[in-house]
DNA sequence: GAAGATTGATCGTTCAATCTTT
DNA sequence: AAAGATTGAACGATCAATCTTC
């Protein structure tokens, strides 16, 4: 048994996945589909009650900043993919609503992005592995 | 043995990692220290013969496209870190030479980067799963 | 005063076009 | 013509300041 760099673990884990995750953005990007960041915020507002979720609730859940989340919207809204609709209870805040437009947009990336997360990943990956990794990714708490 | 879902292994790694990058840059910034990827350029001069390379070969190196190293190498000359020096056996080139400044920048980012790294990361984890990582991860080929 | 959201200004990244050398 | 690098323009992200509502 030889003795490992901690840090090449790090390194690994590091370049793995900024290269897969270049490739997908690539791959996203050659069929005119929006970044996988929007995937994700198109898919955390189709999982939400309702359709919808406040802005701040949004960006919490997608990691994203509150400015960040604006001008994610605005472009969303132009394109038809959610509206705004102001919060009646809170009348700070604003309902991120996505429409059925937004729905079928969600879909079509899914079409591509869940093959490619099968052809670039879990392809090479054992179910054991995929359990591993589950497990050991899982143990990492982000500590602030 | 419950059936998982594969898809869930990619999930848990995005967000492990983009939470884990997104902290430690933060963390970086706090200390007006530069970007991580920043740290990626530094430590791949460093490493190599001489302390330069070329800008192709840099941008190979660290997956960053032509534009994206003259606009990253411009900042690091302006600061001191890098010089551009003319390429004289093709003068097309132009090698990136790390400065004893950049040097000691790149040595004083690991001082905080070490340190998060085994913070935020090695300390959750024993070595064996360090190695089963690096197995693991290390089977994902990128195919183009 | 604090929370939610927006805006103008700034900064960094990326695209397409360009220039030089091979 | 192709490879290496640069540049202006467009685009996206971020900061600080602002406005409204709680």
């Amino acid at each position: 048994v030889t003795k490992i760099k901690k840090v090449d673990a790090w390194a690994t884990l590091f370049k793995t996945f900024t290269r897969l995750h270049q490739k997908m953005e690539d791959s996203m990007k050659a069929r005119d589909l929006p970044t996988l960041e929007i995937y994700d915020v198109l898919w955390t507002l189709e999982q939400a009650t309702g359709h919808k979720l406040r802005f701040s609730d949004l960006g919490e859940k997608v990691y994203i900043s509150r400015c960040h989340v604006t001008r994610i919207s605005e472009r969303l809204e132009k394109s038809g993919h959610i509206k705004r609709v102001p919060c009646e209870i809170d009348r700070r805040g604003v309902w991120a609503q996505l429409t059925s437009s937004g729905l079928a947009l969600r879909k079509k990336m899914w079409g591509v992005y869940g093959q490619l997360i099968e052809e670039q990943f879990s392809s090479h990956l054992s179910e054991e592995e995929h359990r591993l990794l589950i497990k050991v990714l899982g143990q990492v708490k982000i500590e602030y």
